[in-house]
DNA sequence: ATTGATTCCGAAAGCGCTTTCGGCATAGCG
DNA sequence: CGCTATGCCGAAAGCGCTTTCGGAATCAAT
């Protein structure tokens, strides 16, 4: 009962490889009859072709690589499972495979994308969460090798991207937090490599502006994506000469931080001061008060990435596959109408 | 710039394309000076092997897979990336690759694995969360594929696993409620074909007989693995004539959900009604009131399941490579003493 | 019956790498 | 100096599949 390959296949019914091969892959110079006859000895025989001859005959990877985003504080990756999801479930269309990796510490990632380049490994690539300026990207240009982002860098003319308007969904959280009454904004950013939190602190700066609000109006601390980060910059405004009436956050996960540092001081998140995050994360379903979040389509996100990114190995225009969408605010309970006592004297305004 | 293949670097050299072969893979029979000679360029050149070449010269995939479980209600996937983490952290020590599909819908299952097995696309398996009685696990067996499994299906003797003791954890929760003064427990479980599933209804079954309590002081309700199927669970406990002091739930996805249960009737969490979830999810310590749970080691889990898989395609004896880790009880917010008051008239007992 | 066009299949080369085997040097030994 | 060891490399076959090309048959047309 060993392996049973074209050969074997070929030899049961008295035929060359090549004639076989030909017949399993649709080509028209094989008789309707016998095409038939291998078809059937070849399911029932459960003959399933070695990818590597495969692919090393056709030249082609039949594969991408998603290359996961380390992940740093063990909590931000609830979504990984999520675009893998949507991305097997686009390649399975083709029968390709899907390989996970994760691009090392900073200096080995020129090396790994090359490598992965080099070897024809895979066809294309699907990159996470990129940073302002991102090597890799220039890496897999060079390489020419076919890859789309999930997300943007700051230079996204050339590439295929799936992103969300992060700057208008801040803008969108400034415009709501102002009709509300709120003049005093703080905002918790995460470090501003990663383009995404950069992108969301220029909204928030535009948001002010289009407001007719002035930087004095904004405090910013910048944290790391994480509760506990979350926590101590909102403790840090909280505790300050003149703390903002409502508190903008670049993730969910460090809304849910400073949540926690309303707690501790006894303010009530929706009424004392106002709290909004981002990511739309499952788990402000059921915070402290549920979370008011701005919340981004991740439904499809991987199998439209994936889709993407076949089209464009089969020879589409990176710069046609770029697709913007816009975030939701979902309302719950941590945002509500500012304090008017606490507003006023602090800041003279309007 | 075309590729750089063995036979150009082999020209380049003036060698033969078996020598560089050699000299790259450290057979000794190549001089140290050819070596070292040979992999400065080779080095030089980016020299990188296409592996579809070498694996099918070799006859090996150097490659493994991991089945993701059909991530049915879009939360309760987060420990994914975890786990993708640790396996590709430990394939890279070998640099090999990790595949992630997906089994498709029930029939297809065994076809998948089939092809899986004869195609020698991979050498190895990870299995994600199996059923009690598991045809993948049969075929794999069938297959002479190695696998690893994380958790255990019905008969776990043959293969190798890594799981947690979910009846242990699940005694342990009903010991600690029962110190607590509960006598009337509620659990919110899993569909039971999920093994883990099944084995924690043993746990608290056995947990029950244990502390000399009977089944009538044990309400089941069995719900889906989502905060909506735990809150309806709960609130049917709880308007039931006599409702349960503690509610112990097979996942905290659910117990999350039984929180908000509580929460509409007015009845406050770990005073008026305790609630135990397992997992050790994030989300618990950011709940309303943060909740108690039973948390598994996952941390390093995905390490771990990698480390077994390669031991075993280097021949290690499957029996030998099954671990079982203990869950640890983390007491948040959501347990407490039973309310006397309500416990007595219930049920006359102690 | 001769030619030209079709239809269908076999022959063969090759994808890039690995591995066994054999042979030519050189070194070591008597 | 001749002999067997040893070190080092080349030759060659092969992994399982794909694809181009050519040729034998069959068919239709003149």
């Amino acid at each position: 009962m060993s392996r049973v390959t074209l050969k074997t296949l070929a030899a049961d019914l008295g035929l060359t490889e090549a004639t076989v091969s030909r017949a399993l892959n649709g080509y028209d110079d094989i008789a309707e009859q016998t095409r038939l006859r291998v078809q059937k000895a070849a399911s029932a025989q459960g003959y399933t072709p070695n990818p590597s001859a495969r692919r090393l005959a056709r030249g082609t990877a039949e594969a991408v690589a998603y290359l996961m985003p380390a992940n740093q504080f063990g909590v931000s990756d609830s979504f990984v499972g999520q675009l893998l999801q949507g991305l097997t479930e686009s390649l399975s269309k083709r029968k390709w495979d899907l390989l996970v990796m994760q691009t090392p510490a900073a200096e080995d990632e020129a090396d790994t994308i090359q490598k992965l380049a080099r070897s024809g490994t895979v066809s294309g690539v699907v990159l996470s969460r990129p940073y302002k300026v991102d090597k890799r990207i220039k890496l897999l240009q060079e390489a020419r090798l076919p890859f789309v982002v999930h997300g943007r860098s700051s230079d996204s003319a050339d590439y295929a991207w799936y992103d969300v308007d992060n700057i208008k969904a801040f803008v969108d959280i400034v415009d709501h937090l102002v009709s509300l009454g709120h003049r005093r904004l703080g905002y918790i950013g995460a470090p501003s490599y990663l383009n995404f939190a950069h992108q969301r602190m220029q909204g928030v700066r535009k948001g002010i502006q289009c407001n007719g609000l002035s930087d004095a109006d904004l405090m910013v601390e910048i944290s790391e994506m994480s509760d506990l980060g979350g926590e101590q910059a909102a403790s840090v405004m909280l505790d300050s000469e003149t703390p903002p009436t409502a508190l903008i956050c670049a993730t969910d996960i460090q809304a849910i931080g400073a949540l926690a540092a309303l707690r501790s001081r006894g303010l009530r998140a929706g009424v004392d001061v106002s709290v909004i995050g981002y990511d739309g994360l499952f788990i402000g379903k059921h915070s402290n008060p549920p979370l008011t979040t701005m919340a981004q389509p991740l439904a499809h996100s991987g199998r439209i990435l994936g889709d993407m990114l076949l089209a464009l190995i089969d020879g589409a225009e990176p710069r046609s596959l770029q697709e913007l969408r816009n975030a939701e605010l979902v309302r719950r309970m941590s945002d509500g109408p500012a304090c008017l006592s606490q507003n006023k004297p602090l800041n003279g305004r309007k």
